[in-house]
DNA sequence: TTAAATGCAAAGAATTTGCATAACA
DNA sequence: TGTTATGCAAATTCTTTGCATTTAA
């Protein structure tokens, strides 16, 4: 997923490719890793100081319905933005904040359980799963 | 854990007993289930109509230092408290609301692997779980 | 030219905080 | 009497929305 095939998924679904859009998509696909609404609008800015913040929050959740972002939210923090192939869990620990990305398989045999046992299917990937890092569940 | 055990608790840790306290632990303790701090206030106001939301927030961060209730965060909702002892694990679909409580034990194999391999002890509790029921999971 | 996107300010929702007053112990 | 707790209003934080203006197609 480049540049150019987001700006294909938009043009195809209507969508118009302005100079905020580009330079948000450039510093979402820039960022190697999740990043909050917050620092992408910082990014952009570096470059269009005019962009707000609100553009940025309508952008992702464009970007969202076509299937190229996700978002996760964080114990009380500001969610992530992160493109949909870089998918994992994430564990936040509550105490210090450290985060630790879990791999889904992981977490394959209580999710069937569930689906067997409620019908329920969870989507592990909405929320960041809060405990503690090893450290500070020793100190405590 | 009834009225008695939670003034005790209070009581012991330099708290005093008003009347407010009184009516927001009452009903707590008679709030069968789960419920949120708007739900709570609007029980004790018929008895204590002056009481203000913001007392109930600071008695339950209270109750909850003291270990006597719980809190969890629910999709964009508003948290639920509950009484420490009823534990269980909560599923929101994404779709209805509907939720569902799964016994903490169908998390513990995962748990287990996750402390193996992360260090990291995962509170399940704390936020619930989304996904979809049965219902809306196969009308998408 | 016209529908979509933007910037800005303002609203929302849930929760927290500052502060003067009230009321337990 | 001296804290602790309360009520109220105002602040916070993250996100969404209304609206007039700009801009891409």
């Amino acid at each position: 997923m480049n540049e150019t095939d987001v700006i294909s998924a938009l043009r195809f679904h209507g969508g118009r490719v302005t100079k905020a859009r580009r330079a948000i998509i450039q510093s979402l696909l820039n960022a190697k890793n999740h990043i909050t609404a917050e620092e992408l609008v910082l990014m952009v800015k570096q470059k269009y100081p005019a962009v707000h913040l609100s553009t940025v929050y309508r952008n992702l959740e464009e970007l969202e319905k076509l299937g190229i972002i996700r978002h996760t939210h964080f114990l009380h923090s500001p969610a992530i933005y992160h493109l949909e192939g870089q998918i994992h869990i994430h564990l936040v620990c509550e105490i210090c904040g450290k985060i630790v990305e879990s791999p889904v398989e992981l977490f394959s045999p209580v999710s069937r359980e569930l689906k067997k046992t409620f019908g329920f299917s969870i989507n592990f990937r909405h929320f960041a799963l809060a405990g503690r890092c090893s450290a500070c569940y020793e100190d405590n």
